[in-house]
DNA sequence: AATTATTTTTTAAATGATCATTTAATTTTA
DNA sequence: TAAAATTAAATGATCATTTAAAAAATAATT
């Protein structure tokens, strides 16, 4: 009991050390180390714990999944219909305990690294298809089926766009005002008149 | 003359052997023999080229900025409009001599380094300010002001993040179908009702 | 409680591999 | 003949990872 605890404490230190780290110096150029020393411990204990150092990767996206994943799933309990849970998908991935620059900088070493290791790419094709699910799910009842999937790119590309641009900035980021751009381009979707003008 | 034009000829050679190794192995994985290799060349030719790994980065990416920029030129040049200019961004970022699985993951290693170098980071905030300015200047006559800086961080946002799903997927792209999603999104935005409501 | 044994955790130091980069010499081109 | 281009081999650094030993925490035994 108490075993697994300090294991798991230990587990979680260390990928918030990796996710300060990677954020200063980037995955690659980062040593182990420097990741240790975050937490005032030694490059072994990482490899005792991880593995490897690609492994600490995997479990730190891993945990970054997890906490979208929560983090969409308290947005989506106080949604009421499907305009509200498209809402959701966009408050969970600019929540403020969620959209920040270490995350973003992260996810953007992520995205580098995942077309390279199999396990990575895993990683990356699950969270993709599930959020493309929730996009699916909730257009479904608010765009016709002809423009659903361009929307839904639109939408998705978005997202991730967003991120990487403040992967990039340094300056300090805003969630709500993303937040308040996400709802611009949802109304902007819904909006469409599906016609077939030019 | 005949100088200079070797030197030029291999200095693009490399960049191109760049491209396709970096689009294999990913920049940081593929080392300067693999990409050498690539035109059967050897490792310290490149650094007699380009100094350095770093530089050879640099380079090659100074090199899909004068495409892209060339590209866009091209695409301006018929575009009667606002509309069309806008537009016109959009194909020469999609057009398939740039819109390329290789171009998009450079581009995206490109990204995950360009924060941790300065060289790098001011190649990014160039292109990056090239790009918002051609998109203000034509929003500017089509979108009113309040509604404007949102309306081109959407479109410019969604131009990275389709860059960043064709990195990711290995299956073949289709710059056809970019440009006409990138159309609706186009359509999308300039039919916004820019009313007040919720 | 105290002591001893056992397991878990931590680390300093060694290992080993990998590469970018240099160098010094050779080949090619002009 | 001189300059430019190329390369094989050497260099040198950097690190992730292993190892072997110590320290700390836990459990077992008296």
């Amino acid at each position: 009991m108490t075993r697994k605890k300090i294991r798991d404490i230990r587990h979680e230190e260390f990928i918030v050390a990796a996710l300060e780290a990677t954020h200063k110096r980037g995955f690659h150029a980062v040593t182990m180390s420097e990741i240790a020393a975050e937490i005032g411990a030694t490059a072994a204990s990482i490899n005792y714990y991880f593995g490897s150092k690609d492994q600490l990767m995997f479990e730190t996206m891993r945990h970054l999944l997890r906490i979208l994943g929560a983090t969409y799933k308290q947005h989506l309990e106080v949604a009421l219909n499907p305009k509200d849970r498209l809402r959701a998908i966009f408050d969970a991935h600019f929540d403020p305990r969620f959209f920040t620059p270490q995350h973003c900088s992260f996810w953007v070493q992520f995205w580098s690294a995942a077309p390279y290791s199999a396990h990575l790419e895993r990683l990356h094709q699950i969270n993709q298809s599930r959020v493309k699910s929730h996009f699916r799910a909730e257009l479904a009842s608010m765009v016709p089926a002809p423009f659903r999937e361009t929307m839904r790119r639109i939408l998705q590309s978005y997202l991730d766009g967003v991120w990487l641009s403040v992967a990039q900035a340094d300056r300090d980021i805003d969630p709500r005002h993303a937040r308040q751009e996400a709802r611009a381009l949802i109304e902007l979707v819904l909006s469409a008149e599906f016609g077939g003008s030019n």
